[in-house]
Parts: C-alpha cells; structure tokens; sequence
DNA sequence: TTATAAATTTAAGGATACTTAATATTTTAT
DNA sequence: ATAAAATATTAAGTATCCTTAAATTTATAA
C-alpha cells in the first residue's frame, strides 16, 4: 500500500531540487505546515529506505531511487491537476489542492487512462512539467522569470508558481495567463517594480510578483 | 479534516443497513478485512460520537446523524463510480475499488461538479442508488431479486451486488449488464439452479449468482 | 572573534488504528 | 438443557506520524 506521508515528503523535496533550491528540514517543515522535529523524524525513515541521502545537520538529496518514486508522485500530481481544469473544468487556483488529496488514491492505470485522455500533455495548468514514465522532464523554451525580462521585451507566460491561491487570484484578475503575451514597459528603480502591458494595459506589478511568473518564446 | 477510517466504517454500516442485514462486529471486520477487536474498539468511538447505537454484545444501528453521515460518504462513492464509468471509461468491474480510494479525497465542490456533469445520475453503474443531499434514496421498480422471478417471467437487470469483482466479470461475460432482458426458463430442483434466457442464449446460473442480481420493470 | 540568533536534532509523549491472546457472552446443535 | 462453536470484548502491545521542550549545532552579525 502506498505510504502517503512519504509520497507527500517526496513530492516537496522533488519539486525543491527542481527549482534549485538548498533542501532543508526547516523548509520542509513550513512547506508541510508541521513541526521540524517531525521532518527530522521523516528524513530518518526516508533515509534508511534508500529514498534519500542524509546526514544530520545538512541539506538532503533525493537519491536515484528517491527522485524515480517522487517523480511518479508529482507525475500524478500534474495529471489530475490538468485533468481537473480541462475535463472537469474547475478553475486554476482550485487544481491545486483537490490534486494533492487525489495523487495518492488513484491506481497507475487510472493515471494512464487520464493522461491518454488528456492526449499526452507535458505541462500541467501552471506550467510544470510531467515528469515522464521514465523520470525525463519536458523543458520550457527561452524559459525564464518575468523579473529577468529586460525593458521593452515581449514575451509569453510559459509557467506560475502555485503555492498560493491568493497569487493566482490575484494574477488571474489582471489577466495573466498561460501564453498570454506580456510586455515589459518600465522597471521603476526606487523599488524594482515592473510596469507592464497585458492585453493592451498597463498594469504595475511588484518584483517578488514577477519573480513568480515565468516567460519563453 | 475527514477521518478517513471512521467513514469507511459508516459506509459499510450504511450499505448493510440498506440491505437490511443485521450488522455485527463480525460482518464488518470481514467486510474491511481487519481483528474482530480492531472493529470493537471504533465502534465504541463511532458510538462515543454520537454515529451509532451501540451495546455490548448488540446489533448496532446508525443514528440519525451518523446515517447522515454515511449516506455522504456513499454517495461521494457512487458519483465517482458513475464518472468512472462514463467519464474516463473505466469498466464496470474496475470503478469499484477505484472509487473506493478516491471517495475520502475529493471536495464538496468536486463532487457537486461531477455530479453535474454527470447530469444528476439516480442510480451508479452497479444500479445502486446515489442518496441525495438530503439523504432520500432513489427507488427502482418492481424490484426483486432474480431469484425470486418467477419460471417464465421476463425481467430487467436493474442492480448486481458488487463486491466481489470475480462475480462482476462473470456475469458481464455472459451477458448481464443494467437494463438487459432476462428470463427465467426453468427452476432446477435438484440444485434450485436457474436456467435463464439472455440475448437470445440459454445460461445456467447457481442460486446463489440469481440472489446477487436484482430486476425490475 | 564571539555572542546571539536560527536551525536542527533528541527526548519524551500523545492519538489513531491496527494486532494477537485471553476472556466473556451469545448462538447453535444435540 | 447443555456442551460446543461462534462471536464479541478486553487487555496488552505495535507502528506511524505527529507534538512540545530541551539540548545541540550551525549561521549571522556586531
């Protein structure tokens, strides 16, 4: 039977090492909204099953046989995730939560029946990718932040970060979406802000907002 | 949050007290293949929370709040059954115990929304009925067991007791589906065996398959 | 450099939902 | 009616995954 709190552990530490970033119990802990004492605790078990390398006091690494199961996790994840907004067409700052109660209930077969329906996709509704059967990750091209986007450059929103609903909300109602075009027209220097053009208005969006929204070609 | 274990146990109760079986500490520790003990100590905290009445050594029963209850939990389950089905096109023998893992996972709103889709379905695909919000039960009519059909009468397939996946594949290979024309041929005595008509073809089927397979009109 | 802050781990313990073994009660068959 | 069988409960214990509090280690900043 499937160990849902290991899935869940896997599935953050995965989607960490896929931004790159330093993978720690205390992060962890927030990401899980439980006691870093009870990460510890986790980190341990993972480790002596083989799914991670650890040792005490420093950054965790998904080990081939970890990164392999958590793929499949996040896999699933993305699947339902899709599935969801264009079968069942709920909105996309709601994907996000029902698809992480239902990753861990469905079988393999239902997973593959959905993404055959779902004709095979790479990228889920925020942007991430879908980790293959095999592991290997479809890649955005020209990927990068919004916040990295010179002055006066257009390019289209390739991927969101889905942490936070009221993010997408917000980001929802001011017309961003995946593939809409977006121009940088002004980076304000007194507080790094951007100003820029979203279907023909302007709009003024703070940098760590940007820093969530992903461009490419 | 849901506890998960607590409306497995409702579940079960509910679909036995539907049936009108008696429900003991036994049928229900079969049913969820776990020690009669085990299934002892939750009822005592079912009935701690006001979900059943229980008495030592007693048949217990639902209260109206735990029926309530329940009926919710049975009617997440059958609307999944029925979008399985008709949705992602799972057969008919599969939904069972893929819904069974999804029923405790999914949202309200989910479930609402699926129930639209699914244009507010009556009865799931085994023909049992989806309790509404309000917990009323869908009735069939003319209801009976095909045991009970009389030598000569014709009927149709409007339920099949579905748990047990084994039963649900064989009678779907021959021919047995919901709504399907059944007659009743001949009753053998020496076994109480029935020798029944089905899209033009003669089977011979065991009481015991007759009991599980309701018709009606 | 060193004090302080932050992060991490250890220790002790709790809730849940199981287990097996022993005991109690009810049901069934003679 | 009563012995045997079946069922149900209690008791003791386990695994999992959390908690808080205290101790340890690492990072930061004066």
């Amino acid at each position: 039977m499937k160990n849902i709190s290991i899935e869940n552990y896997l599935g953050e530490i995965y989607k960490l090492e896929q931004r790159d970033v330093r993978v720690k119990t205390n992060i962890l802990a927030k990401k899980m909204d439980i006691s870093n004492a009870a990460v510890t605790d986790m980190l341990k078990k993972l480790s002596s099953n083989g799914l991670i390398l650890y040792e005490r006091y420093k950054n965790i690494q998904l080990t081939k046989k970890g990164r392999n199961y958590a793929a499949v996790v996040v896999r699933r994840h993305r699947i339902w995730e899709i599935f969801l907004n264009q079968i069942v067409g709920l909105p996309w700052d709601k994907v996000h939560d029902e698809a992480h109660r239902l990753e861990h209930s469905a079988s393999d077969e239902l997973i593959d029946r959905l993404e055959e329906m779902l004709d095979y996709p790479e990228f889920d509704p925020h942007g991430d990718p879908i980790p293959g059967k095999d592991g290997s990750i479809p890649k955005h091209k020209g990927y990068l932040s919004l916040s990295k986007l010179e002055k006066g450059k257009i390019a289209k929103v390739v991927r969101v970060n889905d942490f936070d609903d009221k993010f997408l909300i917000y980001i929802k109602q001011i017309g961003i979406k995946l593939d809409r075009k977006i121009k940088v027209v002004n980076i304000l220097e007194f507080d790094n802000s951007l100003e820029v053009k979203i279907n023909n208005k302007n709009y003024n969006i703070s940098r760590t907002v940007a820093e969530n929204i992903f461009v490419g070609d």
